[in-house]
This record gives C-alpha cells, sequence and structure tokens, in this order.
DNA sequence: TGACACAAATGAAGATATTCGAAATATTAA
DNA sequence: TTAATATTTCGAATATCTTCATTTGTGTCA
C-alpha cells in the first residue's frame, strides 16, 4: 500500500492541491485525500468544508465533487439531501387534505414529496395548482385531481413557471390551502427565499389563499436568505421534522403558527 | 454480459451519472442501473426516488422515464403508427426556425417531433411558447430555449393545458409563426379537431402568429373532424409527408398554401 | 370483456459498515 | 508562550444490504 505521496505541506498549500484535483478529476474522497496528503480524515473534511464555502467544490458523503457546471443547475446536491425528512412532511402535509379542496402546490422538492403523498391517497376530486412542472408530471395520471397551472416563462433552477404571466393568472384564483416551500425560515423575520422572481410570485400566493401552511426540512429554519416571501403573521402552520431545534419552533408557536413536528 | 461499468462511486456522483443516463436515452430500468453501478436495486430504487422529487424524472414500474416521455402518449401504438413521416416532418418544420424567432407550438405528437428536432438544432436563443406539457418538457433541458407556457387548465388526453385562463395569457403574445397540429385537413374547409375545447385556443393561437404552418402526416390529410380550428385562408404551409395523396395537395396550392412533402 | 394466477417490482424493517461532526487533547509555527 | 492547526475519540447520521410481505403488471382462460 502506497501511503503519502505528498507530506509535510501547510495548510494552505494542501487546500490549494486538494482544489486543483476536484477541478481535475471532477471527484475526490476524504479517504484518499488522508491518505495521499498523510494528515487525518478529520482534517481533510475541515478543507473540504472550507473549500465548499468558498465556492470551490461540493461536499458529499464521503468526498466531493466538482461544482456542476451549467446545465445541471437542477441538480443541487444539496436539493438532494434529507430525503427521509421531506417525504415524512409530504405525507404530513398531504394529509391534511379533504375532498373537493382546492390546494396551492409551490415550487421545491419538498412540496414535489406532498405531490407524491397526494398520489397514494385516496380522494374523489381535489383541485391542485401549481407553477411546477415536476409537481404537474407527478399529477398527471391522478385523475383525482383537477389540475391547474398558471403559466409564465420557465426557470429551470426550479423546473417551474413564474413571471408576470403568472401573477395575473394566479389573481384569479382562489385556494383553501397553499402549500408553501422555504429555503430559509427565521422567527422574527419569515419565510424567504434565494430566488427574487419567484418570491413575487409567493406572495400572490399567499394573497389568493385562506390558509398557508410552511414544509421546510430542519435544516432550513434557522438559516437567512436574501428575499422575504412573507412574514411570520401571514403564515398558519409549519410542517418540519423532529430534529428541529427547539428555539426557532418554540418562538414561532408563541407567535401563533401551528408547528408540526414529524 | 458486461457487469459494473461503473464502481465504487460516491452516492451523489452516482445520482448525477443515473440523471444524466436519464437525460440521454430517455429511459432507464432499475436492474440494468443496479448491475451497472454495482449496488443493490434497493439503492437504485432510492436514487430514483430522490431524483424524482428533484424533478429530474419521473418513476415508474421497474425503472424511470425522463419527464417528457413519461409525458408522451406516443405509447400508444396508434400513434406510432406514422412515426417515421412524424420525425421527417418535425425536422423539416424545426429547419424553419431561424435564431431569435418566436414560435407556437401546439399540443400532438407531430409537434413534439418539432420540439425534438429543436433539441438537436443549434441555436442561440429563440422564445417558445406551447401549451403541451409533454412539448415544455422535451424542451426542458435547452438552455437556448426561453419557454413560455400561458397556463389553463389539463386536458389529460392531450396533455395540455386549455380553458379561459389560457386564451386570455396568449391575448398578449405575439409570435412569428404557429406550428399547428392537425388532426383533419380539408381542402374545401380548413383545419380540423376532435377536441373542442382545444379549437378555441387554436384559434387564438392563430390570431397572434403571423405565419401558420400545420404539420401533418398525410393520413389526416383528407380526413374530417368535428370542430373547425382554421379556415384554409389562414393558413400559409403545409408540411406534410410524401405519401399524400396529389388532390388535396394541388387543391391546397391551387388556394395559395405552400406545402412540402418531406 | 372480465376473473384469476404468476412473476416482477416495490417498500418497509432490521442489520451493518461508513462517514460525519463536536469536543477534548496534542502538535506545530511564529 | 500563544495562536493556529491537527489528532483522537465517540455518539449520531448516512448509505447500503438482505429479507419479506404486499402491490402491480401481464398474461391466460373463459
Amino acid at each position: 500500500m502506497m501511503a503519502a505521496a505528498e507530506q509535510g505541506l501547510l495548510a494552505e498549500e494542501r487546500r490549494r492541491r486538494i482544489s486543483a484535483l476536484v477541478r481535475e478529476q471532477g471527484r475526490v474522497t476524504v479517504g484518499a485525500l488522508a491518505s495521499r496528503f498523510g494528515t487525518s480524515q478529520v482534517t481533510i473534511r475541515g478543507d473540504l468544508s472550507v473549500l465548499e464555502s468558498a465556492g470551490v467544490l461540493v461536499r458529499t458523503h464521503g468526498g466531493a465533487l466538482r461544482l456542476s457546471e451549467e446545465l445541471d443547475q437542477s441538480l443541487d446536491v444539496k436539493q438532494l439531501q434529507h430525503h427521509a425528512e421531506k417525504v415524512r412532511i409530504g405525507q404530513a402535509a398531504a394529509a391534511l387534505i379533504r375532498d373537493g379542496e382546492t390546494l396551492i402546490l409551490d415550487s421545491g422538492t419538498t412540496t414535489a414529496e406532498i405531490a407524491r403523498a397526494i398520489r397514494k391517497l385516496d380522494l374523489k376530486s381535489i383541485n391542485v395548482i401549481t407553477n411546477a412542472l415536476n409537481v404537474a408530471a407527478l399529477l398527471l395520471d391522478v385523475p383525482a385531481v383537477r389540475l391547474i397551472v398558471p403559466g409564465g416563462i420557465l426557470r429551470r433552477e426550479s423546473n417551474s413557471l413564474s413571471g408576470p404571466m403568472a401573477e395575473s393568472a394566479l389573481s384569479n384564483l382562489q385556494a383553501d390551502r397553499l402549500y408553501l416551500g422555504a429555503d430559509g425560515i427565521d422567527p422574527e423575520v419569515g419565510v424567504m427565499t434565494p430566488h427574487l422572481p419567484e418570491a413575487e410570485l409567493n406572495a400572490q400566493m399567499i394573497r389568493i389563499a385562506r390558509q398557508v401552511v410552511v414544509v421546510a426540512d430542519a435544516s432550513k429554519l434557522q438559516r437567512r436568505n436574501v428575499s422575504l416571501i412573507a412574514r411570520v403573521e401571514q403564515l398558519h402552520m409549519l410542517i418540519t421534522d423532529l430534529s428541529a431545534p427547539p428555539e426557532p419552533v418554540e418562538e414561532l408557536r408563541r407567535r401563533g403558527i401551528e408547528v408540526r413536528l414529524v
């Protein structure tokens, strides 16, 4: 077993090498780097997370990958995480649905899980309004769902339609409940997203919905983001997972929001 | 039998490969992926399920499909009948496209072939307006296409969105060319369809398009149908296949329509 | 067409091996 | 010495596998 190809490097030096390696090979593993540089795996992990925040690479389990260039923005590694939680959240969210209701499903991986849960529900007839093409695809073969797509211009990062056309189409509709996906929730501020054009659309959704249910895994719970979708007073319920930290949950409850942990 | 083409990948890496495979091939099977990556089928199912909520693909029994394949009714035997002709028609129709243009793509299997042809074109930027979800899905990963969906209520038979919402959204748009699918063409009457709600929408499309190009394989050429979409005078071009009977073709040409046989 | 049976595919549960992150400890450079 | 850096340790999280009961799809037969 050959060990330690390069040793005795300064931390900074090592990080540059790692960065170069990722760029060349597209992938690196924690184990391989540790033995190559003769350090512990903990050290490598530290390097990788530094390089990740510097935007050089994406962390994954067991290693790191090159940033997916161009086309594949839809395959953001972050989106793929916390899958089990999202499934549970989706089921809990779908359990609220009663026959005859009209729902809005926002775009996002968690709301897609709601759509998947709806497929398994035994419903006679509901109306679903969604601007997400993948959500539409999931509900395509569910006869009980009357599917309404407000339309708009495609945003490829989220597979969804937005823009003024979407907003004006929405303004003529009404819904019993909105399921809103969030990229950040702060109990003091509200629900946030990194995508500005969709923030507008979400605001319109909130206006036409009687009840607003936010779905988000716990990792979103204390994270802030650029554009505000909704203030805390506009929300009615949050469905998140059991690993949610207690403080924000308590604060949200104090402000009158029903928080469900699943 | 070649086994295990790629092994020892990180989980996220494997998911990216699967995503790429689905995009290229349109379909993948659980078994094939499992042996290719040297994992159990359970793992692959997990991957597919994650990728489904990310909107990359749609799960089916035994594997997964690209969004557009799922939406395509072309699995119907009757649609496959004139497949080769439709492909040729689609290519000829796409060949008309110039960079910077704005097009409308109607729903239907022939127009879906136009979308497939567009994927292979080397364009810098075009605008595509479509109400067909399968057409939209086909153009999802084509960065050169600015995709606009007018919205509406889903009609499952054609995978398309129609209704008043669609018509009013369309009324604010303009297009250089409309590609209209037809279920029946009569040189005396015009273009017909069996679907009433879509006839309304098609009329609106014609209103906002500078040029109207009808695409239809020869079997539609003397067939009549219930509702009239467009009178002959409203059309500019017909693209059909070489097996078209000469009489209707001649009659259409006499009436000033350019007919292309491919 | 509909009912029935068979095979394939699925998802849930339990077990196992990796990997991770945090904290306390050790080492190194200036 | 001091601050930065790296190490070990260990409980928690993740990824994967096997098994098994259930569901789903595909014939076949009437």
